[in-house]
DNA sequence: ATGGATGCAAAGTGTTTGCAGCCAG
DNA sequence: CTGGCTGCAAACACTTTGCATCCAT
């Protein structure tokens, strides 16, 4: 917790309660909330937190590079405290978002900047598809019909 | 043009006047325009031509897979009218969209399937950065200032 | 003939903004 | 102290929906 106070005191982001307690949420999900989720999440803890709040800090979360928001075709946002730029695979069976942490990206990136005169800058990449647990309940189904 | 309600048809998609023209415009152009450009570009030739069908019909091209919704991060989605599924490259500076043809994707594509357990049905690719274009023009105020 | 498409207006949803009061630095 | 942050409500922008009419098949 100190720790993430630091963090963004070093991107020159005021510390205050409800920033931290934003960004502490996105820090320890891997769930990839939406702005929704998160002013939920925290009602509790902060009953006077308001949602624009949320969508203010996320932006400048955002801004600072401590966050990057996944557009993946959902009506809201969902969003993601960046350690380092990653591809999303989602579920289209459970709606689950993965991150996928690999190094074959970054010859396809370098492939790319070749093939183009494109500088790419950043990316988003969004695999859609079947996780491992919504194939293996399926191959359950089968087995039970 | 004979083609396209050709391809509708195969579709099983009624063959309406404002549905060719959208299609028509979306497949065209190589702009990715948002909805409300295609609305704006057929109002003179159809001046009943609402948003909400253009919207409608968006949404029936994208289920039948004869465009794709991008989601770029932008306020408003844009389209494409889909040949292949392809990488888009997105320049910060002039806001272009450009499709991106080739084959390293698959290779990318194929590591991931292994790496991961996750049955990839499709995806979408976004790169972000300078256009060529965008790129001289900054080499070419450099060289004046 | 008839089921789906159109087009208008109204409603809906996620997100942003204005502004007064507040608080971290 | 002071500029930036909070929180409320109102405003916004894009998209969807309801429904009567229309038209492609």
């Amino acid at each position: 917790m100190e720790q993430l106070a630091e963090i963004l005191k070093a991107k020159k982001l005021k510390v205050t309660p409800q920033r931290l307690a934003i960004y502490k949420v996105l820090y320890e999900t891997s769930s990839h909330p939406t702005a929704e989720d998160i002013y939920t999440a925290l009602r509790q803890s902060h009953p006077t937190m308001s949602l624009a709040t949320v969508y203010k800090t996320l932006d400048a979360l955002k801004k600072s590079d401590l966050a990057t928001e996944l557009n993946i075709g959902d009506d809201s946002s969902r969003y993601d405290a960046t350690i380092k730029s990653h591809p999303h695979m989602i579920c289209l069976n459970c709606g689950k978002v993965i991150d996928l942490h690999t190094d074959s990206l970054k010859d396809f990136k370098e492939n790319v900047q070749k093939e183009t005169d494109f500088d790419i800058v950043s990316e988003k990449v969004y695999f859609y598809g079947t996780c491992k647990e919504c194939k293996s309940k399926k191959e359950q189904n089968k087995i039970n019909d």
